[in-house]
DNA sequence: AAAACTTCTTAATCTAGGTTAAGTGTCCTT
DNA sequence: AAGGACACTTAACCTAGATTAAGAAGTTTT
């Protein structure tokens, strides 16, 4: 259960009294696969942190296509930070992918803890920099790569996520369609 | 030159010496046009903060193709986030595209500033979460949207960038080559 | 354990956008 | 004011990846 103070401290650190508050200010849930937290339409209340199984994130535009902004497995956040920010109706949906753990920070009590606890304004704009800094390298390399070496460079960054989560989910969040991802798997394997 | 105060105080409040100190660690500089304030390879050492002018990032892969991350008009932050926060060379190029005034703030003095005055913790959290936002919107647009359907937003979202800089630019941004820019633009002028 | 559904594969065909190339316009430089 | 370097346009042709379709292989439900 400790999972998320532990993600907290490898950036700030936290008095016995604190963790106290934090976690009194959290709330842990289990969800089944195909469970949907987050529905498009709908103004997102928390974020998530996922303490087992994965999550993600997605839209559906007009041609009733998905495509995937995130997973998160084990010690990841998630959410809609527009609708959550805005309190404004998401177009993000979300989705559990593998039976999941999680615990939930409402809005109002993670503003609670920001005056409380200033310390987390620094954890979470440490948070929101690191993501900020992976978004805009994934948004390069859908722009600048191929679907082969998008591919490429996912199988190394998370070897672990293509053995647990169906194929169609890795082409959505890649950018292209099941069947090219089937025919471009077969084609690097028969190297 | 308030103008940098002013966009902080859109999100926090300052105290008149906490307005002063924040100055004392800036510096402004003028740059001409094609200057490069940042190269590929090298350590992006400041934040920099547009006061008028304008300046771009962009990457260039292998085959020697330019993509445009940000642009950055007056009011703008723009850097090489991933560089200046891990201080390893980074892959961005920041180039002044119109002749500029810009507020350098390094990453020492913003250190030394969020321990002087914590209240900016908040405000680069917020202004992070903001470009966060407007990333993953982006992203999202590049995986659903066509070509023609991102300019249009483009053209709604920046009406007045369109006519400053070069078609190139833009095309650039959008994630299509010159020559096709030009078909999609003639194509939509003829409706 | 059969029915029903979903995921994955393969293959033929199609298209948005890329490439190459040649010509025109525009704006710095000197 | 002439020359050179870019920026933009147009058009013919090309390709990465989409679409459609149909079958095979898992999974889930009953």
């Amino acid at each position: 259960m400790t999972l998320i103070l532990k993600n907290i401290e490898q950036h700030v650190t936290l008095t016995v009294q604190e963790k106290e508050l934090f976690l009194s200010k959290t709330e842990i849930q289990t969800y089944k696969a195909k469970t949907i937290l987050l529905n498009s339409g709908a103004i997102c209340k928390h974020s998530y942190f996922v303490n087992s199984g994965i999550l993600r994130s997605f839209n559906i535009n007009d041609n009733i296509v998905e495509h995937v902004l995130t997973f998160a497995c084990e010690g990841w956040w998630i959410g809609d930070l527009y609708s959550l920010l805005s309190q404004k109706p998401g177009n993000l949906f979300i989705e559990v992918l593998e039976d999941a753990e999680v615990v939930l920070l409402s809005k109002e009590n993670q503003e609670i803890l920001y005056r409380e606890i200033p310390k987390l304004e620094r954890f979470f704009r440490i948070l929101t920099e690191n993501s900020l800094v992976a978004n805009q390298e994934r948004l390069m390399d859908n722009l600048s790569l191929t679907a082969e070496e998008r591919f490429e460079k996912f199988n190394k960054k998370y070897p672990t996520l293509i053995q647990k989560i169906a194929q169609k989910q890795i082409a959505s969040y890649l950018g292209v369609t099941p069947e090219f991802y089937s025919k471009m798997k077969s084609r690097l394997l028969r190297k």
